[in-house]
DNA sequence: GATGAATGAGCGTTCATTCAT
DNA sequence: CATGAATGAACGCTCATTCAT
């Protein structure tokens, strides 16, 4: 096994765990042995538990820019970029349950808010994409003129309900609920 | 100090400590020592730490319930029914933020998961006020044909953004950004 | 058992520990074991395992204090007050053997050093009765007129060796042999 | 980099790790980063940890006869041999404090008692040659007839205590101080 | 009933040593 | 030969739970 090979393994290993048993449900003698490497092993690609909860967050973050900004360039209309944006982010949380449920957990930690206030004003890639929609839908009176952290809960709150909702089944999404959801969400934050 | 005052004492302390430092920064004996009991005594009022956690969350729900129903049945008019319950919940959430707070922590883990899928069918008494108007709501064709899941992760999801966002400091909610707010989940629920 | 017999135990168990193989083949485990106490218990009663360490040093130098000045104020002659600590001292070390590698051990460690630049100019009960005894012998110009470290170093220093061998089986000391060995300290200090 | 130099590098690594903080403050990982060698080289060298720490101190002890045999067998008068002895070893503790610190750490930890133990019997160089001296000094009624432990302690003791308080900064040295000190424990030793 | 001292399983982490490259 | 990544036993320490007082 390579050294990238070795470090995805460890990664992929406390995704599960943590994603499916929430951080306490995953001692890192646990995720090194669903990675298969010794316990000592994981310290050698990460410096603790903590880095390693956190560029596991940063892994997954990355994963997710170049899957939603597929096709969109290409998009002119503004509803429509919203609703490519929506969709797309969607469709990847259900797709990829795992990483949805370790944001969840990663977000609702202490781990989380502090990362988030380190986070705030600076930018990573997916909420620059976002930002820059909104921030466009209002100069356009396209989109209602509220702070921007309100559009984002009226965007993605609901988006992030029927995700967990979707993956602890409680509800099944089909193409045609994904549409209509993400086109209420539109309907929220438009005028 | 009565039964059930120290009963009381323990939430307190329990809620406390559990949503500002989570489920990992509050042990028992902690929680004790703030609720000015002996650590053992705790467990003559609750079997065991998870059923401590379990009930304070329904303690907790219980408390939510009679402030967004103050005034509500004297209101007829659907949209003002939304409204209504919505403003109230956004204001109860952020005037007692340790109760929310409380409610995320225990949503994102182990426990919540266990325990809605135990009441899913279940009713409790938010869920289920909510549930009729959103059922007649449909009926009366005022709100979009959607599962209830939907319907519920419309309205509530932004709401539950927004209170995060607010208690964090992220953003400052004044009246008219409430109002702003709710009526922008209305928009994406109603038809 | 006490609470006083239990802190003793510990106490008893972690000096038999480290005199005879030094603070690494002193585990906590090991300790709590000899004491007959659970793991845990130890941290009951010493925050950490440097507490503990640093506190049995403390305690045993209490011990020694009253040991050595039994009869001591009695004395008037000057050289004879240097025989009867240097003796007294000497012969609580091979007769308190434990006692005594402890301090070695404890003085050869990171501990040791930071404990001595923490109390160098403070002072601990032996010490000030010794300095006393030298910064008068000193101006008497009874003993010879060098920094009190030298004067210490050449009291104590042969007087610590002597222990060393005595206990380690390298030499055999009598009554006769611990006169003839103070002696020559006296020898070593005196105009 | 030759075999030789890679053995000193090691030495010179593990000496410095070890004069300044300790077996423990000394992994072998670090040793060997120190050395500029990969930690599996060093086992090449040495069988393990234990043998390594036992050879450095032969080493160092190897390095310290011929400085203090510089000039000494010029010297016939017997209080000038000591003096010279004593001297050139107390110079050697302060210009080497690495070396010094080292045999203090070596000294007060199971690898010392068990060296001590094993060589008891035997010979090292500089013991041989104080042995001797002692011997004569005995015989020739010029030192106190006691054990030679008990010599080795009176003329050692005080000069391994000053040197370290010079090195730890509790007392300096000077030309002066060093010949008084050592005078001084020619009055121990002497008849 | 109330207490809090005692417990020990389980945690995150270190490090001497090995061995495939 | 030299390497350094991999190992896993062992460490110090925490904390939910029990039980003698």
């Amino acid at each position: 096994m390579s050294k990238v090979e070795k470090r995805d393994e460890i990664f992929r290993a406390a995704l599960e765990l943590i994603a499916e048993h929430g951080f306490h449900g995953a001692p890192m003698a646990m995720i090194a042995e669903r990675a298969g490497v010794g316990a000592g092993t994981i310290y050698r690609y990460f410096e603790n538990k903590d880095v390693l909860i956190t560029e596991l967050y940063s892994e997954i973050e990355g994963r997710i820019y170049p899957v939603i900004m597929e096709g969109y360039p290409e998009i002119k209309a503004f509803r429509e970029r919203f609703l490519h944006l929506g969709t797309a982010l969607l469709r990847y949380f259900i797709e990829n349950p795992l990483d949805f449920r370790y944001l969840e957990q990663f977000h609702n930690s202490p781990y989380g808010v502090e990362f988030r206030r380190d986070r705030l004003l600076g930018e990573i890639e997916e909420r620059f994409v976002f930002r820059e929609l909104f921030e466009v839908g209002i100069a356009q009176q396209v989109m209602k003129d509220v702070p921007l952290a309100i559009l984002f809960a009226l965007a993605f709150g609901p988006l992030l309900s029927v995700a967990r909702d979707h993956i602890l089944g409680f509800v099944t999404l089909d193409d045609d609920l994904i549409a209509r959801t993400i086109e209420a969400c539109w309907d929220a934050v438009r005028r």
